[in-house]
DNA sequence: TCTGGGGTCCTAGGACCC
DNA sequence: TCTGGGGTCCTAGGACCC
């Protein structure tokens, strides 16, 4: 049986956390520039406001409702994750961390077991150890379990396939809401009066196969209960990604490169937490499509001599790229570090051409500096021997004047308890 | 009148997810 | 005023090979 768990309006509650006086009041949080809104409460939802809404258009009214406004802070809310996942691994062998606040349980097919008194424990355990409201969705399939989950939203916290009344909820379940039916697959099967769970259970097979691709037959064998995906191995990652609009507005090649290199530092930071090396750097920089002004946008890639997860390699490679495709003149809006051919840096191969001291050396440097920025905070030692760091002038750093503490992941913000 | 056909690899782009 | 960021998977189509 699989298991669905799901926090509900995630950093939503994340902020909440610390925060007792926002009980019962909106909150709502923003995404990267404070642009707009990324998720929020059932409070604010209940006022009329909706994922999406563009943040200046709304600020006033959310003023004027008491509500409480966050930047994203994902240093917080990835701790929280792993507070739930602990959880969760406690109580199953078998978890998959799907995203940041959802994980599917995997658990045997007992006889005469209550699977539902087990999602409630998970849940009250969420709530009272961690202090994040979850729902369980429970099901034969993970498209069910996803669509359980939803109905345990509206419903009780916990909902259980073989519990309820499958043919009534199927036939009341919106196709575009299943999942894997996005806009594009929810307007064809419309047009082909496909309109519910419960049509779409009954669509041909070999139609699904042909009209909906592989992905969509996987849907329709789900909604059927038979458990088409199963749990997906831990497959290695296959790229990092760093990409991030500027705050501000952006002309020169020595304002984006200081931007360029902070991405290429949290890229690294990233790849040698998950212990790999890249063998591929690619930059791109982009004008913004959505302002009336010359657009230009372009990309470049490079091999790295051998796989890598120095900063030094990495970031003169991309500082080479970004001179490559930048051109004077343009408004410039977002520029992205991408790293792949990705290895687990264990499976690395020697060559007779490698320098061993020369390794071990920018090896050791690697670890001071990540320990520095650790204990001191992110940022305090950088590579200054590009030319290109930049002064204090960074109209590039991303707005976020609604930032909550790093409760969780930094001794000085411990919160206080009086 | 004929200009095969099967296979692999790579890339670009679409679709979907949270 | 401004419209996020980070992923995965699938397909189509071109290049190339035999």
């Amino acid at each position: 049986m699989i298991f669905l768990v799901d926090g509900n309006s995630f950093y939503a509650s994340c902020e909440r956390l610390f925060r007792p006086d926002l009980r019962g009041k909106p909150i709502v949080v923003l995404s990267n520039n404070d642009g707009l809104v990324i998720a929020l409460n059932q409070e604010a939802k209940d006022l009329g406001f909706f994922r999406g809404d563009v943040f200046y258009k709304i600020e006033k009214l959310l003023v004027k409702h008491g509500a409480a406004v966050f930047s994203s802070n994902y240093t917080l809310y990835n701790d929280i994750s792993g507070r739930l996942n602990i959880l969760y691994a406690q109580t199953c062998d078998s978890v998959e961390i799907y995203s940041i606040d959802e994980s599917f349980l995997f658990f045997p097919d007992w006889k005469d077991c209550d699977y539902s008194e087990i999602g409630r424990n998970i849940r009250d355990r969420a709530y009272k150890d961690i202090g994040i409201p979850v729902c369980v969705g429970i099901a034969p399939s993970k498209t069910l379990a996803k669509l359980c989950n939803k109905i345990a939203k509206k419903y009780g916290g916990v909902c259980e396939w073989p519990k309820i009344n499958q043919e009534e909820v199927l036939k009341r379940f919106p196709v575009k809401d299943v999942w894997g039916i996005g806009k594009k697959k929810a307007a064809f099967l419309e047009s082909q009066g496909i309109k519910t769970a419960y049509d779409l259970k009954n669509y041909p097979p070999d139609l699904a196969k042909k009209n909906l691709t592989i992905t969509g037959l996987t849907t329709v064998q789900e909604l059927n209960g038979i458990q088409a995906s199963g749990k997906i191995l831990e497959k290695p990652r296959q790229q990092i990604m760093v990409s991030r609009s500027f705050g501000g507005p952006v002309y020169k090649l020595d304002e984006i490169a200081p931007a360029l290199i902070d991405y290429a530092m949290d890229a690294v930071v990233r790849l040698r937490e998950e212990a790999m090396t890249c063998s591929y750097v690619t930059v791109f920089l982009f004008t913004n499509p959505f302002r009336n002004c010359p657009q230009y946008a372009n990309k470049a890639t490079a091999k790295l001599a051998r796989p890598s997860n120095c900063l030094p390699d990495i970031e003169y490679v991309a500082l080479e790229l970004l001179k490559r495709i930048y051109r004077k003149g343009y408004l410039f809006h977002k520029t992205v570090i991408l790293l792949t051919g990705l290895e687990l840096s264990m499976n690395q191969e020697l060559d007779m051409f490698t320098d061993i001291e020369k390794d071990e050396k920018a090896e050791n440097i690697m670890r001071a500096m990540e320990e520095i920025n650790r204990k001191y905070g992110k940022g305090t030692l950088r590579l200054g021997a590009t030319g290109l760091a930049g002064g204090n002038n960074r109209p590039w750093l991303m707005k976020r004047e609604y930032l909550s503490p790093a409760y969780t992941t930094d001794l000085k913000n411990l919160p206080k308890a009086y």
